[in-house]
RNA sequence: CGGGGCGUAGCUCAGCCUGGUUAGAGCGCCGCGUUUGGGACGCGGAGGUCGCCGGUUCGAAUCCGGCCGCCCCGACCA
């Protein structure tokens, strides 16, 4: 039986909330999708229950064939497990306390349960295992933002592969890849499959599903010939040659006073920007200071350098800078400093000039290898216009939205868990685990700013909320009904949105418009004079005259 | 957590600066009528602790203080 519209709770909204800011944000309330409960906190209304319901189908049905088990973990957690881990420390970690004082913690995953229960596995004979669920996961977020793209209460699927050793670790993590592709195949998304930073999960490896689109919050670098995609974060690329000038023997001394800024040194040398270096101190978690240097034109990227100095850090003060290299920030260089110096690979050829360590001189013809001692990292932002590592094309850059991340864990659970297994040797083996999660929520979310007009949302088959939506004009109610059971027959039950509100058609073309269904079929007075309904395509726009009995067989 | 903005009807907003009838508009909602293929029109109607608490004042949506909530940017982040 078709649903019907009068008495469905689809709450559309001629304009959108002035405060949403995302187009599936807007699309998403203004459609009758979502509603907003407090920050980052979501209802979804039929409408919306339907679409997420249909992406956890796909994914359950992926994830299924690759031999996943489902299962479903409590939210409310003992802290316990937490403190095993470790990560009941991480600030955007809910922790609560029950009556009696007992502590627990909402989890943002469920590492910490699932290796808990794959205590319980005991032989190699059964292994490997993949186990998921869907389950409710709280985060702390410092910000919430953009509908459903960053909440502090979502559903994931989080599944976990349990292997004897980094070879089947390697197969399962691959076997997940693979889900993962025909996941966002199947739900219409454009994405790319890059490189990642695994963050708080730890663990080695790990990959993104990134999505682009105009509302995402990482950045993707992609190639013009498309061989290459990585988020910046992690993101290698090759930086555009500098013209440098004449080569010299030894580093020449230049007075440069009161110049402190690139722009300034370029201008004033009047050589290339990109044949300059710039030295940013940094003081690392144990106090030791380090200086990071990048080529002039580019920009220190935190992250990476995080990575590269193997530790959280901080800008050097000023009164830190003038005891360690003796001079003010702008006149600082590699040369003579006693501090270790890390510097951006583009730094390893070439000369340039670089600061003087003496407020007002700098240093033209500066070497690495030569000139000073430095271990070289790639810490530097990667920039539009850069080269592509694989073939050289150009880079551009995106936002781009992070669907789903797969980490190979390796035994960072299990081994505080006691997660153990015998191989058939009789030796007790820690479990090597990988992880894997994606947002059913957020991949609407993406589906919606990939697919959308000025209308509304352009719904792919597989996630619409229904297949068909038949408008029905005043005066033509039993014709609508047969058209809507025609289509039950073609489409499937209960795939049919019947509209059979008293509402003018303007406005009942709109509302189709707006939720976005794959076809609109459009009974009314004009069309029956033979008999007959328009049935409309959302994507294209096309419209064919089909008499009822047709739609029994419509694709 | 830092910066900025906002909080008045279901939604979008005006009114606040310069305090003073009964707090307004459009959309939406209810009733009646006319309409009826891309968000109609007329008439009638319902709907408000002006975010909360306190202060100033004869009098506060309006001025002051505190708190709460929400949005955006940054920090942070699967």
């Amino acid at each position: 039986m078709a649903t019907r519209a009068s008495q469905l709770f689809l709450p559309t909204l001629r304009d959108a909330p002035a405060d949403a800011e995302a187009v599936s944000h807007r699309l998403l309330v203004r459609g009758g999708f979502v509603r907003q409960v407090g920050a980052g906190l979501w209802t979804f209304l039929p409408l919306g229950w339907r679409v997420h319901q249909r992406i956890v189908g796909i994914i359950r049905e992926e994830i299924d064939a690759i031999g996943g088990q489902e299962m479903l973990c409590p939210v409310l957690t003992p802290a316990e497990l937490w403190e095993r881990s470790g990560r009941s420390r991480y600030p955007e970690v809910f922790k609560l306390r029950d009556r009696n004082d007992r502590q627990f913690v909402l989890p943002m995953s469920h590492e910490e349960t699932f290796t808990f229960h794959a205590a319980e596995l005991q032989s190699y004979r059964q292994l490997p295992q993949v186990w998921y669920h869907f389950g409710t996961k709280d985060r702390d977020e410092p910000r919430p933002r953009g509908g459903l793209l960053r909440v502090r209460e979502f559903i994931m699927k989080d599944s976990y592969s349990f292997d004897r050793d980094e070879a089947g670790l390697d197969e399962s993590f691959a076997r997940h890849a693979a889900a993962y592709r025909r996941i966002f195949d199947r739900c219409g998304l454009t994405y790319y499959e890059v490189e990642a930073e695994p963050g708080m999960m730890g663990g080695s490896e790990s990959r993104d599903f990134l999505a682009p689109a105009g509302s995402g919050e990482n950045e993707l670098a992609l190639c013009e010939n498309g061989d290459f995609g990585a988020d910046t974060e992690v993101a290698r690329a090759v930086p555009t040659r500098p013209d440098f000038p004449p080569a010299l023997d030894a580093p020449e001394e230049i007075e440069t006073p009161g110049i402190t800024t690139i722009e300034a040194l370029a201008r004033f040398l009047g050589i290339d920007a990109r044949a300059t270096s710039k030295a940013m101190p940094v003081v690392k978690a144990d106090g030791t200071l380090v200086l990071g240097l990048v080529r002039g034109d580019d920009r220190l990227h935190d992250v990476k350098l995080e990575a590269a100095l193997g530790s959280a850090f901080r800008p050097a003060e000023e009164e830190e800078i003038r005891r360690a290299l003796g001079a003010g920030g702008g006149s600082l260089g590699p040369v003579g400093a006693t501090v270790e110096v890390l510097a951006d690979e583009a730094l390893r050829e070439g000369q340039f000039v670089a600061g003087a360590n003496r407020d007002g001189v700098h240093l033209r013809g500066v070497q690495a290898g030569r000139d000073y001692a430095a271990r070289f990292a790639d810490i530097r932002q990667v920039r539009e216009g850069d080269r592509c590592p694989a073939c050289g094309g150009r880079l551009s850059l995106q936002p781009a939205i992070e669907l789903g991340h797969i980490f190979k864990l390796g035994t960072r659970y299990s081994e505080p868990f006691g997660a153990t297994f015998l191989d058939e040797t009789g030796i007790e083996r820690p479990l090597v685990m990988g992880c894997y999660g994606i947002g059913p929520g957020r991949t609407m979310a993406a589906v919606i700013e990939q697919h959308h007009d000025d209308r509304g949302i352009v719904w792919p088959d597989a996630v619409a909320p229904y297949a068909a939506h038949v408008v029905a004009l005043p005066g033509v109610e039993e014709q609508a009904e047969a058209a809507a059971q025609a289509l039950e027959q073609s489409l499937g039950r209960g795939a049919v949105l019947l509209d059979d509100r008293d509402a003018r058609a303007g406005e009942k073309f709109a509302d189709a418009d707006l939720i976005g269904c794959p076809i609109r079929v459009t009974v009314g007075r004009k069309t029956l004079e033979d008999g007959r309904v328009d049935v409309r395509r959302r994507v294209s726009g096309e419209e064919e005259r089909l008499p009822i009995s047709d739609l029994e067989t419509l694709r």
